[in-house]
DNA sequence: TTGTGTTTGCAACTTACTTGCATTCCGCTT
DNA sequence: AAGCGGAATGCAAGTAAGTTGCAAACACAA
């Protein structure tokens, strides 16, 4: 749990102006323990609106406040970075997507591996998700 | 190259009924030698319907002929599975979206690592898409 | 050739995102 | 305190990609 400082202590790093709305949507995104999507926000957020959040969201990535992740669910997540994060390839942890609850996890104690490219390619990022049944949908209910 | 009775013996193989419509959605598919989205395949085929190539991917998908790749361009993208697939991890293989001309290429010969999952979580496929500028764009044109 | 199930095309819909534009707000100058 | 200019926000409409319902066309066995 932090304080508002520290989450306007978080934008003013990665140069963000931190708005009321700012902390706002911050806030909600490192209260949920597992990766948000636009949608999720919207939910939590009701009175706020879509294009503002995706707006938020936006700025965010583009000063690597946050970062996307494509779980292969048809809509992107995010992620606050830890403080420490600049977004390269070393701070990219492995997620998992489960195709029960549809929910994404963060390993973020697991790096992502990383390949060798064929001779002339240039690697910017690497996406890594693991899909499959997360713990809790594998202990409770019916499986498939 | 392949002849027709080599498409239709893949499709039957997989329990798929050969018709005239997917053995050329499955030629156009093979011919093309990059992943190919929906989109691509609209494109390439005009006078099919958009629905028809759909439903032909979902089938090819569901019995295994083709496996899907989400790069993270927004559209999801579809290759044929070699001949000895069974669609497992073993049988995945690296992809690497270019940033710049937005193609996907397969590196058929690096498998997708694989890592420990934590206690109770249980693993059905993996998506690793490497992103970048691929050897064509990196040599040819300006870099940003 | 006639009935039954499958395949295809058309059109409409859904989802998730994205943009344009008018309004409101904030910090600064007067 | 009033006014100004740029930034932030909300509303509504637009877009891209995927998906579905339904009827027409087709395949093929009885």
């Amino acid at each position: 749990m932090e304080t508002n400082q520290q989450y306007i202590d978080r934008m003013e790093k990665k140069g963000i102006k931190p708005t009321a709305l700012r902390i706002l949507i911050l806030r909600t995104m490192m209260e949920i323990p597992h990766a948000v999507s636009l949608a999720d926000l919207e939910l939590a957020l009701d009175t706020v609106d879509k294009s503002t959040i995706f707006r938020t969201l936006s700025l965010f990535l583009s000063n690597h406040l946050i970062h996307g992740i494509d779980d292969g669910s048809g809509s992107l997540k995010y992620e606050v970075c830890s403080s420490e994060c600049v977004c390269s390839i070393d701070d990219m942890h492995t997620h998992f997507y489960c195709e029960r609850c549809r929910r994404t996890f963060c390993f973020k104690s697991i790096h992502v591996p990383v390949i060798d490219l064929p001779e002339g390619f240039r690697m910017n990022s690497i996406n890594y998700v693991v899909k499959g049944i997360c713990a809790d949908c594998a202990t409770s209910g019916t499986l498939p």
